[in-house]
DNA sequence: CGGTTACAATAGCCTTGCTTATTATAAGCC
DNA sequence: GGCTTATAATAAGCAAGGCTATTGTAACCG
């Protein structure tokens, strides 16, 4: 009869943890204006300035149009400025400011301790296990969404 | 120096698969007219009809305003309809209308073909694993936000 | 009884996500 | 060169989260 164990069910577990994960660490950051997904656009520009927007949608693995807004807010915050590319005029191009720098400090060190007190009392084997867990799970969705229902991303033309 | 592995850094990694997991089931379910979090809210008042606003929210984890919300659209759609409680009158109660059968049947059968999907190749041992490591994560996040950062809903008065 | 406190639902606002559609520009091909 | 196709960015619209504030009602207490 198909009885499922609500309690288990791993999809919406692992929904709410990522909600959790996000609205903790958001708190923690409130302090410093930004929000987990502003500060990750952060981080990869940090490593890698000067990418454009469709480049760093592609690396953080959202949409270019919720990209577009994330940048908007940032850029209205001064953390960011996007500048047009001088050899093909549709492209922008995004750079940090130096005001970023302070703030990044404290956010990485926001994020350690988040990320030690959310991982409390696990083994570094079992947060071995877990991460590998999640990426099969994640290579399984990607070939999902690439060959099984038609996607509009990733449909196959003809 | 703080020198993070972006690439597996567990927080981002549990927030991409999440929200593939959610993208690719409501791909999956448009075709009945239904986001994952509408049917979640569905499958729980399937097994307890007549809740009140608060103690399914309560359930679902989730915050009032967010589930009204969610319940406003159901109720446009005919799934549920919202009662008052005759004995106080600041409670509604949400019951599901009787067209909402056929619809939850075909989503249980969605539900499970994609969850064998999503985990395909994973040993029972690992699934089981995956969603202990899952649980104890949450129950870490549920002990930060009740007594670490004052937080507006679980603050301590006084 | 009357005042305060607590609770249920909702309105309003913000963020982040996806989709779809538009606009501007490049690139590729007769 | 001119037509077609592809790509970059954005606009517009919807869903689902959160948070705060409001309103109506109950409950409690002095």
């Amino acid at each position: 009869m198909l009885r499922e164990n609500l309690e288990r069910n791993f999809g919406f577990i692992l929904n709410d943890v990522a909600r959790l994960l996000r609205t903790t660490f958001d708190r923690r950051a409130r302090s410093i204006d930004l929000t987990r997904s502003q500060w990750w656009v952060l981080t990869h520009l940090y490593r890698r300035d000067g990418l454009n927007q469709s480049e760093l949608a592609d690396i953080l693995e959202i949409e270019k149009p919720t990209l577009g807004r994330l940048l908007d807010r940032l850029e209205t915050k001064g953390w960011l400025r996007r500048e047009p590319d001088p050899l093909d005029r549709r492209v922008k191009r995004v750079f940090l400011t130096d005001e970023v720098k302070p703030a990044m400090k404290s956010l990485r060190r926001i994020a350690a301790d988040f990320r030690s007190d959310a991982l409390a009392g696990l083994s570094q084997k079992q947060r071995e296990q877990f991460v590998d867990t999640l990426l099969d799970i994640k290579t399984n969705l990607l070939a999902l969404s690439s060959d099984g229902q038609p996607h509009p991303k990733t449909r196959k033309r003809g």
